[in-house]
DNA sequence: ATGAAAGCGCTAACAT
DNA sequence: ATGTTAGCGCTTTCAT
């Protein structure tokens, strides 16, 4: 009896992690004669410890390889120290590319865990095939789980974002404005798109386009759209021959041109605008295929400047989107709200940067040596996006 | 006072919360007039409720969106339900492809996620730079924070690894074995670069090559090289010019080549082989600056089947590894470990495949057709890694 | 079928 | 400088 007693006094540790060597804060508390609430003090680095005590406290710890229970600590702290980033997953694409797709997303992810470990938070996170039927639901369970969100735009519906945000602060990434609630970082499509658009027409002089677009339901596609039809629209002598839309996938792309090709009677326009890189993949691919070569006889020009497409014959000329940083920044702004969810909501738009590499026509001089020999350097030259994203600040708009 | 403490015994939701609506397990239940448990009870879909009690708690559920706190859940089930993963970020590397070295990881990320899904379980993502001094600190911090972790080789050494392992399950992902505390969820990388050796030499009738190895430090190199050497050992008519060393990188890949190029007396071999499709894709490159012809002047091929591999012309003839398949079974295995810590080490070996594309000397007759018309199907000859590798189900050894 | 209550491991306000 | 203790929100025996 007495022995028994005693024994479980002096066993360390969880009695239920078989095998595994976890031991609690009152371990460490009891091996190192003081209260809980000293360890914690000597744990959080607080100054009321005297040298002795602490150094005492600090070797029972090292020891005991003590490490905190991080759901103790986020139920006592009222606060997780965890958000959620939810994207889109279009690995179940059907035809598609599964890598090539993850890129976007994947380098958002990037960017917020760097903001988070800068700060000690972690991520969480989690994936949403497009449209999938779930996914508010998913969102919302994570919400008990996390302090903050991060959702990419076509997850789910503005109505739902908005009841999302009333439980949880929610910053959207690559979206539009969804009322008062969440706020949302993006890019600035259409100033990227003028530019490219611009340097078309005004700058090899194209004068027929045909356009590929990418989904209506994408407010980037959207965007790009515009844009693009605004530039036209101001120069009459130019014409857009047709227009077709994709899913943003590389096969999409190369049905659009096919298709385009397919017309009757004939009309090859001058250059060919994609609303993303896939597509402008695909389209070069339908182009190979039917003898035709870009720049010579079609341009090219995609939108995103994903990795393969600066590994093109002819790399290819685009827009590049400060996709890191997007994530970079929806998440400083995400924390932002945490610390005052009443702070009112804010869209940021990240400056776009015209990438002319030779698919538009450029530097002709460097074909054919097959294959760049320097990707970064040598076929990009940089242009500022436009007016106006020229300005190396992002621009702030106050929400409504 | 009457009032006032009337109040507060009727507002809802955890008063810290400004402005966002949280509420509790037991605003439901007074709400609802019944008990936490009960309430416990019927989230939990558990049995023992009357149909009526269930109904009125449902909708007092719906009526608060009440959603369980996650932390609070952790603690009082002594089970997070969170599994961490901590992969290498590439991203600090020097002149790196930001983009497209994320490739493997964030595949096996997905992979992951896709498993944790499924069973309703989180993730819990971390970076960490190769090397990365602070990389085991982090590890043992999040091991407080999650009921097992996945860690990919090169972030820390082999001891530390037993010292999570400890703390917590711990699956390695393309790795060596640690001892017997940590399981091991790699690609038969050995049979894989048998396989594309074999092709070389036996199909090709290639007799010299030239190897770029990968880093020292990645298990993965190591065993693509020794599967190279045993072939090259086995036909005493075939010989190895020369040997360099890359880090897996794009521009390593280059200068491996360039530097190749230069030796005195010149030596061209018939083939290149390298470690992994970065450093193929720089030696294409490096090739390409010299008017050399792959694979006419020399063939060349890589390992890992990254994406832009299909569309550089020549396509890459490489060995794709299931990287998705890795993060699954390594998630899997993890689980099973999680719900008995007990289990015995295991090391699962998962098949390699041979893509043999252009890049080796095979279907000459596609190029020319700058850019394949449809990548996926038409330019993939799909051919057994080989006898090691050839059953479908891989290999699992026993731990020691 | 339902309720009461004892924790889960930690933090922090309040004592001393 | 250090200790006491009341929660944090939920699960889960053990009663009833």
């Amino acid at each position: 009896m007495r022995l028994e007693s005693k024994e479980s006094w002096l066993r360390l540790g969880r009695p239920w992690t078989w095998g595994l060597d976890v031991s609690t804060l009152y371990d460490c508390a009891r091996l190192a004669g003081v209260s809980t609430a000293t360890v914690s003090r000597v744990l959080h680095g607080h100054d009321r410890v005297s040298a002795t005590t602490r150094a005492r406290v600090l070797e029972v710890i090292q020891q005991l390889g003590y490490v905190p229970d991080g759901a103790a600590q986020s139920l006592s702290r009222r606060r997780k120290q965890v958000i959620g980033l939810v994207s889109v997953d279009r690995a179940s694409d059907p035809i598609a590319l599964e890598s090539s797709s993850l890129l976007f997303a994947d380098e958002v992810l990037h960017g917020v865990e760097a903001t988070l470990r800068a700060k000690d938070w972690s991520l969480l996170i989690s994936f949403c095939g497009e449209g999938d039927p779930r996914a508010f639901e998913r969102l919302y369970s994570m919400s008990g789980k996390v302090d903050g969100l991060i959702v990419s735009e076509g997850i789910v519906g503005s109505e739902q974002l908005v009841r999302l945000a009333a439980k949880v602060p929610v910053v959207v990434v690559a979206g539009s404005r969804h009322g008062a609630s969440t706020d949302v970082v993006t890019a600035d499509n259409y100033a990227g798109s003028t530019a490219l658009t611009r340097h078309l027409v005004e700058l090899h002089g194209i004068r027929s386009f045909h356009y590929v677009d990418g989904p209506s339901s994408a407010p980037n596609a959207l965007e790009r759209r515009s844009a693009f039809e605004n530039v036209i629209a101001k120069h009459k002598e130019v014409e857009l021959v047709s227009t077709s839309r994709g899913t943003f996938s590389v096969e999409s792309g190369r049905r659009a041109v096919e298709a385009m090709l397919k017309e009757q009677p004939p009309r090859m326009p001058e250059a060919i605008v994609c609303a993303n890189d896939h597509m402008a993949i695909g389209a070069i691919q339908a182009l190979a295929g039917h003898a035709l070569a870009v720049p010579e006889d079609v341009a090219v020009v995609g939108f995103d400047d994903i990795y393969p497409g600066s590994l093109l014959d002819p790399p290819l000329t685009t827009v590049r989107q400060p996709t890191r940083s997007l994530g970079e920044r929806a998440c400083a702004r995400l924390l932002e709200r945490v610390n005052d969810p009443a702070l009112p909501s804010v869209i940021e738009v990240l400056p776009t940067e015209l990438l002319v590499r030779v698919s538009c026509g450029c530097g002709e001089g460097t074909r054919g040596a097959r294959g760049p020999a320097r990707m970064s350097a040598q076929h990009r030259r940089t242009v500022s996006g436009s007016r106006r994203s020229g300005s190396s600040k992002p621009r702030r708009t106050a929400g409504s």
